[in-house]
DNA sequence: ATGAGTATTTCGATTTTTTGCAAGAACACT
DNA sequence: AGTGTTCTTGCAAAAAATCGAAATACTCAT
């Protein structure tokens, strides 16, 4: 039995369980459990698993999750929400796409503020249920299980039906040549819908994205009316972005 | 049992139900309710959810929750959506109404059964999530802050334009001669709405709402087709059903 | 083939972590 | 105020992790 081969096995056995117990693992394999254990150190120190105490778990085990989710960049994506706040007056109606920048600009408004808020996200639906002056319009549809947001023709069906103030468009990737992209496809139709859908187009987007490319374009840089981000509006990363039609915050 | 799946399963059970008992998770992970204390302690510490005398809370949530009910009759909830599981065939189209027995029943679909399932309902999308082989489109519309599902105009379009296997139809009241009856007329117009876009109506009900009566009628208790309680069929509390109509489960 | 050097595995002793239990304090509810 | 629950604290048993040493296997140059 060679090491590879057990670690192979420790593998697949992570990825069908979520997972194992270094006892069960010893047994099936007729080694010690030190030498288990060895094994899941050396997978743990590759990233290939999470060791705990009596086994290992698979990483990706509660990654699912809306809220208890670890949220990185808290604190610049706290900065861009509280900045893209100051945008949003009394009795308007919004509409806020996902990601993390977003949920945190929802979990921040003011919830004696008097709203309408339109989202395609489910985490954002959630928190947004705690502000009781914000009335929380749901953009129905087929529900994307990775970004936790809905897709499809209906959702889009709906969008094209409304008009919003502003738009608050979370963004993977923005490039001042390239403009606004995606990796996913059904996202990116969403996107270009809910700029449609609005007046105002508002980019929240932490600055380590700024300059980042993805395989699908949502829309040209300058058809965002604000770019926010952690950053002062004179900072030398955003010069590129200077002499567009687009106010910086 | 490891230490890391108690965790997951307790952040779980508070995603689902936005509340836990210290009790109620020893009880079903048959653990002391000390080692649900620590378990608890420790995520409060890492801030993933919110410990409170008794038990958790999730993390910025309203804490709407069925008022005083000490008792969750969880384990009432539980037969009942077993019992619902065994009428969902591979491949179907179902429908969800809010709910919580319908969360449990969400919560213990097998994940290797492939579904499409539509609901209105937010906290149901977010546990239907999980499940790899469901795919979930919920039901867009203004979310209703009480009952956390969609409601009004745009939503019942939306459940117009479909029509599905079965719908699992959760209800506050049911009454042998009154039928269906709710207290929010809004809530009444999406479970008629319901009602009129599947072939086969089922009811999950706990016994202790047999009998009751509310304000607004859903619809007769003839239009329901199968009637599932915690007990058994036979059950004397049942012999009002016997006479008409439907099915007993 | 041989033997030195290295890597891998096992074993035993010790330390750490986890878990359940119990007694008294603190708390919630009437 | 009284009465159940729930919390805290300390403790002990069991399980798991760690560490060092010894045994075994494997590599490779001679």
């Amino acid at each position: 039995m060679l090491k590879e081969e057990r670690h192979q096995f420790i593998l697949n056995e992570v990825r069908i369980h979520n997972k194992v117990l270094l006892t069960d693992i010893a047994d099936l394999l007729k080694v010690s459990v030190d030498t288990v254990r060895r094994d899941i150190k050396e997978l743990h120190n590759s990233d290939q698993l999470k060791k705990v105490h009596g086994g290992a778990v698979s990483l990706g085990f509660n990654t699912y999750s809306p809220v208890g989710k670890k949220v990185y960049s808290l604190e610049k994506k706290s900065q861009i929400a509280e900045k893209a706040i100051t945008l949003i007056k009394e009795g308007q109606v919004i509409l806020l796409s996902g990601g993390t920048t977003n949920l945190e600009l929802a979990r921040r408004l003011p919830s004696k503020m008097q709203l309408t808020c339109f989202t395609p996200s489910l985490p954002i639906a959630v928190q947004l249920l705690t502000k009781s002056n914000v009335e929380v319009i749901f953009i129905g549809g087929r529900l994307s299980k990775d970004s936790q947001i809905t897709v499809g023709g209906s959702a889009i069906n709906m969008l094209s039906e409304i008009k919003v103030d502003i738009c608050f468009l979370g963004t993977n990737s923005i490039h001042p040549v390239e403009g606004l992209t995606e990796f996913d496809w059904e996202i990116v139709q969403m996107k270009k819908a809910m700029i449609h859908s609005s007046r105002k187009v508002v980019s929240p987007c932490i600055s380590e994205k700024i300059g980042s490319l993805q395989r699908y374009k949502i829309c040209g840089a300058d058809e965002v009316d604000v770019l926010i981000t952690e950053l002062e509006p004179w900072d030398i990363k955003l010069d590129a972005f200077k002499t567009m039609n687009l106010q910086l915050l």
